[in-house]
DNA sequence: CCTCGACAAACGAACGTTCGTTTGCCTAAA
DNA sequence: TTTAGGCAAACGAACGTTCGTTTGTCGAGG
């Protein structure tokens, strides 16, 4: 018996899938329901609204991020070995959820005004925990003690957040090389 | 004269801000006519459809990017001063033409087969020619010698592209300091 | 062992709205 | 007198969503 019948779960996972690819406005509720063999309408047996979707996928995305940023700050050592374990957990987070990410990252504005305020005091804080890693590592030695702090934290975060623009799960490049490559050149910018 | 009659270069001037506000599904017609005090209907004496609107945004995107990479090829001197060119022509198509830039690189994807495909190729064109400089500044002592052109190529890309996420135009970060900036963290991670 | 009620999942038709676009007309300027 | 720019009305298609109904599954009671 293949039955197969499909959870709420399925839904938002797809709609991850989709608005990643098409955007949140690019996909409607009969493409979706496509791409789970279902008629559009019978998404609402899951989900109250397509909003509803998004916000989903989109605070799942958050809570992958916060949870990654604290336990990267529970990390023993350096400010630099913290930074390191920032950038490795950042991308864990893309490289294993790469649909939430993305729709985390592109989608997030099309949020209606108050989740939308509450993803971007959530990407503040995260932000935040890198400043002051930076900050702590240029106070202690770990860096350079001249470093634009807020500058050279966009620029770190800037890379992190392309790397969904350009990774494929089997390319050449896989998540040990491309963490340490990112930790070098954060490194060697910072020093 | 009190004739404020609009132009096809206002509605395509239009349709980039709102594009790069909203995203291409998340305008309307309707909505690009209000932004000029126009129906939505009055709009198709200018232009043929709303397809058109974005392939002429996204077009001249690529011939700003394309135009500023041609002429900092043609700085004389080291590698690095190329490199630096690069990054200063980057800064000002972004700083001066930040709705055009902003929908070149996020709604880019959205273009019908054949003009997506046409852009995918000048934006690969267009990072052939980071990578080139990179490598001659591998080859010739600029940079380091073991740095590896694709992924480092990429990262200085990434700062790049992201700069339209957070640059506002009169914040405290001016266009001098940016490109120092910028110049600065690349030739560190390089070197 | 059967059957019944409960329930979640999905269907299919329809709702009102908005979409991109077309058409025909009008007006102000050249 | 021509014509480009804009209006007003309308088109069919697609949108998100609602509704009543059907289907399949499963545990409890006879």
């Amino acid at each position: 018996m293949v039955t197969a019948r499909n959870t709420r779960e399925d839904v938002v996972r797809a709609a991850g899938r989709l608005f990643a690819e098409r955007g949140y406005h690019g996909t409607s509720m009969r493409d979706l329901g496509k791409e789970l063999g279902l008629l559009g309408s019978s998404l609402y047996s899951h989900v109250a609204s397509k909003q509803d979707l998004l916000v989903d996928v989109v605070e799942e995305g958050a809570r992958l991020f916060e949870a990654s940023a604290e336990q990267a700050l529970r990390t023993e050592g350096t400010a630099s070995d913290r930074l390191d374990a920032l950038i490795a957990g950042h991308v864990d987070v893309v490289v294993d959820n790469i649909e939430v990410a993305r729709t985390f990252l592109n989608e997030a504005r099309m949020l209606d005004a108050e989740h939308r305020s509450r993803i971007l005091s959530a990407r503040d804080h995260y932000e935040e925990v890198f400043r002051s890693v930076v900050r702590e590592g240029a106070a202690d030695g770990s860096f350079d003690a001249g470093v634009d702090v807020k500058t050279a934290s966009i620029f770190v975060l800037s890379i992190l957040n392309a790397i969904e623009r350009w990774y494929r799960p089997h390319g050449e490049l896989d998540r040990d090389a491309l963490v340490a490559q990112l930790s070098n050149f954060a490194r060697a910018a910072l020093t």
